[in-house]
DNA sequence: CTGTTAGCGCGTTCAT
DNA sequence: ATGAACGCGCTAACAG
């Protein structure tokens, strides 16, 4: 660790009181101009560097925040961690990122360890596995700031930050259905996380508004916490639905993996897209213009979920007046690229 | 931060001094069995977690170290973040990632933050930018283990990870010589790391290998340290390449950005890939296979890169015997899709 | 086996 | 305007 000259090394080689240093270097009032400048080229000259471990435990804040998500390892994720580090280098906050890798007993691992690192505060996005939220909010009680970003629950109550799932998921299928599909598919995460019931029902809204029947055969949740499970449990499902009675005519794919996966799957099977079968899936991957076909997608602010909720989260450990825990939810964009459109 | 009870809660609260408990907790020899349960079951009861400020504080040292990347919000860099953490994780060290941006001022500036917050050790991936490595240097020199991966160069001595991109390059390069290729462009980061020019000598390799006598005009180096740098001045490149009296026949791409996005725009100008120029490069996207048409890559173990600088630096910090620096060189693999064979 | 003491580097009273 | 002393929470050397 860091091995630099501290406040006593100064004091002594000028011959001055560990605290008069301080000071001067605070450029506290009551300290003669003389003696601030000595200092302060003293410091300058053997580059000191505050000892911020000593500082952090003086004063009982690190000004750093945990974060914890999936993955580091998925695009949107990475985009939405930019931000977040974006505010936070903004304002002197560090970030210490942690990844739960989809598994609610890593997450809870995950949130110990930044707890007891003595974080100011915490940015999460719960695992698809989390249900629980007891454990949050614990910490919140015993008074730590946790903000939730992306995906957001109920169960517990604190500053939201996401997008809007069921707009987002509505203009998705309403825009097939304005292409003239009619048998829409839908595969989603079998998550609990109200993410993907939101995109559901975005889904089946459009549907219902469009007088389309809904048909269940053509809804699947299943298992996407690893790449494993995602691939091979997609393979099989898009085999049976482009095999069922109601072969869908296209499909929307509620998230950033399913959707790029799906691409991909689609063709090694040998479909064309979107002659065979029409997509759109949220994601927020900047290869959609370069894929083939291009994607069309529902692309999230990503970079502005993780400053905003950045933002949200110092400012719930700056103030201590009580604001109300409010729930932000930004607008998708839909991006209409060659996938969901019928080749003319 | 963390408000949690202290050790000395736990004293008072069952009438012994702070060392007792504290020696209590990590099991120490010298105390006695029921001492050591009332402890525990007090700890446990109170969920006691010890402050790991103090500690660091105390034992001068942090159990966390520094990462510098250019930028997490990029694929291949995520990928290895993802490896360092895992291998961090595993040894209970704690990261913290700080983004450059390929700014080297910026690069400075992440260091000084990571080195005043007490880390025990850095790893950075510098800057194209960066040159001048006499700041990391010193750093070593006053005593902080440092580990260069991804982007190495030769002007600090100390413990490197990376891929052999002279053979990488050379490879890509043979592979488009194989099938028929000899009007081969290259396009690269006009950075003065080393990774930049050796890929640059294995293409140079492989042509005088084959006899293909050497073409400057179907050479590019340019700045590709910003997204619009990079996407501006890639189709202008581009054009120029595809009308120029040497129009190349097969493109070798030296990076993953630099990759993807030439094929993006080749898309966008209405080439055709591979009929009209083929297309190779390094990159690792998970979406090679579903682009338009699939891309060949060079593939680097990324995550393999990132968990074994990791394992280099903690060597480095946990051994005080002078081990001497060694430079390790991960093989790539190449990955042969559509882009770069004739369609037959 | 347990307690007392000291000190990591810093900021901050309280004196002077 | 400056210094002495204390304490944040923890570990470890020193006593007993």
């Amino acid at each position: 660790m860091n091995n630099n000259i501290t406040l006593r090394d100064i004091a002594e080689a000028l011959k001055l009181s560990v605290s008069t240093v301080s000071r001067a270097l605070t450029d506290s009032y009551q300290i003669g101009d003389k003696t601030k400048k000595k200092v302060l080229a003293y410091a300058n000259e053997h580059n000191y560097v505050p000892n911020r471990i000593a500082r952090s435990l003086k004063e009982g804040k690190s000004r750093s925040i945990g974060v914890v998500v999936c993955s580091i390892d998925n695009n949107f994720v990475a985009q939405m961690l930019d931000g977040i580090d974006h505010y936070c280098t903004e304002h002197q906050y560090q970030i210490i990122i942690m990844q739960s890798k989809e598994l609610f007993e890593q997450e809870k691992a995950c949130i110990n360890l930044l707890y007891s690192g003595g974080i100011d505060g915490l940015l999460i996005s719960p695992t698809y596995q989390t249900t629980d939220f007891d454990y949050l909010i614990n910490l919140q009680k015993s008074g730590l700031p946790i903000v939730l970003f992306d995906r957001l629950s109920d169960k517990i109550d604190t500053h939201k930050v996401a997008v809007d799932n069921f707009k987002g998921a509505y203009n998705a299928t309403l825009h097939l259905i304005d292409n003239g599909y009619k048998n829409i598919a839908h595969i989603n995460s079998d998550t609990k996380l109200s993410m993907a019931t939101e995109r559901f029902e975005g889904y089946k809204k459009a549907l219902a508004d469009a007088k389309i029947p809904y048909n269940a055969n053509l809804v699947q949740f299943f298992d996407t916490t690893t790449a494993d499970n995602l691939n091979q449990n997609l393979e099989k499902i898009l085999q049976a639905l482009m095999h069922a009675d109601t072969k869908p005519d296209a499909i929307f794919t509620a998230t950033d993996q399913l959707s790029t996966r799906c691409l991909a799957i689609l063709n090694k099977l040998g479909y064309l897209v979107p002659t065979d079968v029409a997509l759109i899936g949220f994601s927020n991957t900047d290869l959609a213009d370069a894929l083939n076909p291009s994607l069309s997608t529902i692309y999230q602010p990503s970079f502005e979920i993780g400053s905003l909720a950045a933002k949200q989260l110092l400012s719930l450990i700056d103030d201590k007046t009580n604001t109300p825990f409010e729930t932000i939810l930004l607008d998708t964009q839909i991006q209409v690229r060659s996938s969901s459109q019928k080749s003319k």
